[in-house]
DNA sequence: GATGAATGAGATTTCATTCAT
DNA sequence: AATGAATGAAATCTCATTCAT
């Protein structure tokens, strides 16, 4: 998995009080609500320039078509979905919430965007090559971190560290994906009380006392 | 949910033997490649009649547009899709094993139809509700069986069941999804035995001696 | 002006209790309907095929063409449109009444064929050269009368009388036209007076005792 | 009958200079030539933009529709077809032969535009409104102008203004249709002088030293 | 830097017509 | 005599993209 990503294309080349910046963030946030209203592939340069308040021909100044807004968008993105504070002095109980509630947090942040690019990725190989190397990183911790239960003898060993960490990083991100994109109400507390439980006993980590609740 | 499901628009009206079924079973099958190649919205008309070896305009004596067409695949594939065998005789880790097992043979044979029908649900009221309808008995069931193991003190009783029934549904999908149709290639015995422990265990079902392996 | 009209193409071949027979009047029929409701060009052998009660591949046993189905119509009505009963004890106004009404309800009779006929025959030679056809023996009748008219000192004679047998004929035309065709409101008594006032006069007939009203 | 005409949707946006004016101006002549070979229902917006000189998608970019594009032409000749010089030092016979002849040259003129007019009106609601909006100024002149002269006693109070109205229009717009639209050869002169006289004399209107011819 | 205007290349859909049964 | 089925050949309309100003 490649940790170097491409710099951004458009805006690390400009200042940001230019007016060409100025375009460029209209062009942006059009195309996140134009996404979320019609999806990716429905999507029309035509309305995104329009919500833009720019023409047409405008938004081929700056992007060569929808797929690349796309990628400045998710690149543009990455850092914040990436950003985890580690944290020492948690139990693993704890480690598991914060974990949970940071990448829930996240996701809902970026909602549309998580959206638009699987779906993008479903048929476009550099999509779906970002969002592995999105997805990597959570999923290498999380193996790291079931490993070291493991060693420790906090979590079973019986289980497959690899496949444990994809199913349980997809149960997340799936929940996420129902709660945030297909927009079943869902509280919050409730949400990562519970995915925390299964999280956890499903590994074999016991509460303590500081995890209430 | 509704469990009265239309029944299908097109074969129902067809002798098995005639012309016209087997125009519609080779619109059909060339669907699920084109599909499957193309997914759905990138997927023509032209494409799914020249596979079939039959005109575009034949397509339309058959199908009003693409997604009447996918509606009809979605339909035909419904039953098995919901089939399950309920055998009284297992443990309850052995309930979960075989349903985890059945569920990923399911999307296995209807992986194609399973990734275009949620990219089509998207943006789709009518496959969003479809897809709704089918998971609803799923849900029911996983939440009832969470709440029977509550009963019986075989289950954490901490858990919200209808939440827990989410996120763990959630959890078996989402690897199926990864892995056929995304294509990441995993071991059958390997997945099922860790998506069972860690369903298993995340309600506090213990293994008996019968379980193994 | 062809006097020779062509033999009806298709029911002269066949025996009124036919299959066959039955199967060209329904189409006959089904056809004007579909005529008045969408005009001839926007017309479909579809439409007339279905509202006649058999599939469309049986259209084209009867009949090449959607034209050649208008053609059936005209030729059929042929008859009916030209038929005149010629009494010689009527004074001219009487004689003008009675033709202009004669007019009027054949007319009436055959509205939504006319219609389509002038509708065709803007772009169809042959349908203009049927109307051509149709309405020559009515101009050739109003233009000699006219000049008979004129040789017993009853019309003006500085009118042209072809000119004016065409204005005239024109007149009662265009006045059906909108009455039957486009649905105009007009009572029947009122109309046939006015018209037939105005035709008389135009030509300098004068009213006689018994021409009342 | 609505007086207050849509403006036009097209050019009261465009200033005269500009390319897009100018492109405008091209497809509506290229129109009417094509609406006179092939009428409105079988002509194609392909060929009327490639007449233009432009592409099919050109067209699009300022009309809708084939049926929109006859809206503009009929906009913009409504305000040609509507214009009458009011003179008062005519005799009542002179102001019938002046009208008629303005109506002939107003329907010479726009010939074309008539005939697929009436074309698309025998099926297309808002065009058979715009005809009538337009017929009914007329209709409304000759009816006041036939009730003046009943009132002053120069035509016969026998006659049904708003039928004998009717007819009188008709027989001239009838006229004018086979002669500009089916090109039936006729001398202007005769033409005049024949409707002339019919329309004047039907009326019982006499002709004055002056009115010769 | 922005945009008005134009367009190539398709996509969907329609329908008159034919063919084999 | 009738028709189920198939289709060729368009017709309409869309949209990402380019060009010239």
């Amino acid at each position: 998995m490649s940790t170097e990503l491409p710099s951004n294309p458009v805006t690390s080349r400009l200042g940001s009080g230019t007016r060409a910046f100025r375009t460029v963030r209209q062009l942006a946030e059009a195309a996140v609500e134009v996404f979320e209203e019609s999806g990716f592939h429905l999507a029309q340069v035509g309305d995104i320039a329009e919500r833009a308040g720019v023409s047409r021909a405008t938004f081929y100044n700056y992007f060569a078509s929808k797929e690349e807004l796309l990628r400045y968008l998710v690149l543009e993105a990455f850092p914040a979905l990436l950003a985890t504070r580690e944290t020492t002095d948690e139990t693993p109980w704890q480690r598991v919430r914060s974990s949970t509630d940071a990448y829930l947090r996240a996701y809902e942040q970026h909602a549309t965007l998580m959206h638009v690019w699987s779906e993008a990725a479903a048929r476009n190989d550099e999509m779906a090559g970002l969002l592995r190397d999105m997805r990597g990183p959570f999923l290498a911790r999380t193996e790291r971190s079931i490993r070291r239960l493991q060693e420790q003898g906090l979590a079973s060993s019986a289980l497959d560290a690899t496949y444990a960490a994809h199913a349980l990083t997809g149960m997340v991100s799936n929940f996420a994906y129902t709660w945030f994109v297909e927009g079943v109400a869902y509280e919050r507390d409730r949400a990562v009380e519970t995915l925390t439980t299964l999280w956890a006993c499903s590994l074999g980590i016991e509460k303590e006392p500081d995890d209430l609740p």
